[in-house]
RNA sequence: GGCCCCUUCGACUAGCGGUUAGGUCACCGCCCUUUCAAGGCGGCGGCACGAGUUCGAAUCUCGUAGGGGUCACCA
């Protein structure tokens, strides 16, 4: 039997980071099992049904590199694959149910179930369907249904006994059928509540791998009786942890940032998003922590998803797209991921070593790539602002920074062996200390006290551009160091943010 | 509240009867050093608790506590 796994998330908002969670697990397995993964959209709900949100889900799966192999877009062999599109399906089966005794249509308003439930809480009851349209004979559901009363239908569930199932993360639940409601399968708009929809669909397109989040557990033993009413085969639940918010609850957006396209934008890479969530209830054997999605998918077995809680920390995540910026891509492949961003902040470059070497120099020091794009500023613009701390180191130096400007012109090739030498022996020569000289140079040459080395920045920058920064910290200080850019910077500084996280 | 799930350093985890309880993030210190990083080295810090089972429990069983989920004509 070929394994079949999906993801069917609900179109109702910003594409979430769960979703990713568990696309991947699915992904994952349907490939190391060369099955088949399969995306549907549980659309079903028409109150929270968002028409943009689909699209987004798509582009975020095509972000993540997590390519159904059947869903909307491309069709397959088991569709459609929009619940909306199969409500006759639902329908159908709802009667079959209807026919066989497993379910009744129940008319109750919502004013009688409101009633209900006051009246459960008084006096301290069960809360739910107190399963009291049952008693309604079938002929009198019948006639009313005709008669076009509105109603919906519900599952007859067992009032004692308990079910069991396996889920293959925590080994057998057993759930006692006392706390099984009546639930509604079939809406009184004609839509399938998720519990009818998602067993009707998981059979009909052959799924074997339920692999969900564990919020799911409590409405699997209802799911359980629906395969049973319809003598259909079960297949393997696989519950997988729920991602949490810093504080244990259910991850929610109210409490973090739960959004993939803002993670996107922020200059997170895909592939340590999925690395990281990865590590999320799954470990490798070997220990290893940064692996790639077809290592995982190499090494994956059900066997070593745990069953944790585990929260999910933004700052780890960072440090996994860290790694990635800096050790685990090419230079080349970084430029590449970087280019659009640069492009989008205004930034222009002629010489491709140019742009290379930038990257190259300020990869350790950016964990995003967003973080390009502010630390290297400096290096499109001879017109950078001068921080304040840059101000204060300028302000002393101008003696050193004229000697400078005079050495420097006199040295033809600014490679890093030659620059090196040269601002040693000069500080040699003042009998100072290497920051005295250094920090005023790095601040007339960046406008700030934090940056790369100054003899890589001296070697990158290049003769004609080293020496027109000095002459203009120069004139500066002779202008008093007027902070003359404060407009300037901020305007900058938005503006290349802007641009930068629209494109992503 | 009922039911169900979960429980190893602050966080993510390894461990599946015998380990000085390992790794990663964070944090702290040292080294490197012209700044900031990166990197190297080191440190801090944990088996929730109580009973059993066993020669021996982080590992097995039960209980307690804590956390979480769920009890919709939402998914």
């Amino acid at each position: 039997m070929t394994v079949v796994t999906r993801i069917a998330p609900s179109p109702t908002g910003d594409p979430h980071v769960g979703t990713a969670y568990v696309g991947l697990f699915n992904y994952v397995l349907a490939q190391k099992a060369g099955g088949r993964f399969i995306f549907r959209l549980e659309d079903t709900d028409r109150n929270r049904y968002n028409p943009d949100s689909e699209a987004r889900i798509v582009s975020m799966l095509r972000w993540l590199g997590l390519t159904p192999d059947e869903g909307p877009e491309m069709g397959g062999d088991r569709g459609p694959y929009r619940q909306s599109e199969r409500l006759d399906l639902y329908r159908q089966h709802a009667e079959m149910l209807l026919a066989s005794g497993h379910a009744y249509r129940s008319f109750e308003t919502t004013e009688d179930l409101e009633a209900m439930a006051r009246e459960q809480k008084w006096h301290g009851r069960p809360q739910g369907y107190d399963g009291r349209g049952r008693s309604v004979p079938r002929e009198e559901q019948e006639r009313r249904a005709s008669a076009g009363e509105a109603h919906v239908i519900r599952l007859r569930t067992p009032d004692d006994g308990e079910t069991t199932f396996k889920d293959s993360v925590r080994g057998t639940i057993r759930w006692p059928n006392s706390e099984l409601r009546d639930t509604v399968l079939l809406k009184r708009d004609g839509y399938p509540t998720y519990h009818l929809a998602v067993v009707v669909d998981d059979h009909l397109m052959g799924v074997t791998h339920v692999i969900r989040a564990e919020e799911w557990i409590s409405s699997t033993a209802l799911h359980i009786h629906l395969y049973r009413a319809f003598d259909w085969d079960l297949p393997l639940f696989v519950h997988l942890p729920l991602l949490r918010n810093p504080d244990k609850s259910k991850i929610s957006k109210r409490k973090m940032n739960t959004s993939l396209e803002s993670y996107r934008d922020q200059g997170i890479l895909p592939e340590a998003l999925l690395n990281y969530l990865a590590t999320l209830g799954w470990s490798m054997p070997d220990g290893r922590e940064f692996f790639s999605l077809k290592e995982l998918v190499d090494t994956f077995i059900l066997e070593r998803l745990s069953a944790g809680e585990p929260v999910f920390d933004i700052k780890k995540l960072r440090h996994f797209n860290a790694k990635y910026l800096r050790e685990i891509l090419s230079l080349d492949e970084l430029a590449d991921r970087v280019e659009p961003h640069f492009r989008a902040a205004g930034y222009s470059w002629d010489d491709e070593d140019y742009f290379l070497d930038i990257i190259d120099v300020l990869r350790p020091r950016t964990e995003t790539l967003n973080d390009f794009t502010e630390q290297a500023r400096y290096f499109f613009d001879n017109d950078f602002p001068y921080q304040e701390e840059a101000r204060k180191r300028l302000s002393s130096a101008q003696k050193y920074l004229e000697d400078l400007e005079r050495q420097l012109s006199m040295l033809e090739f600014y490679d890093y062996d030659s620059v090196e030498d040269l601002l040693r022996e000069y500080v040699q020569s003042q009998a100072v200390g290497m920051g005295k000289v250094l920090q005023p140079l790095r601040a007339a040459l960046t406008g700030r006290t934090q940056a790369p080395g100054v003899s890589d920045l001296l070697t990158i920058l290049g003769k004609q551009r080293v020496l027109q920064r000095i002459g203009r910290a120069l004139n500066a200080i002779n202008a008093g160091l007027p902070d003359d850019h404060p407009q300037k910077e901020k305007e900058t500084s938005d503006k290349g943010e802007r641009r930068a996280g629209a494109t992503g």
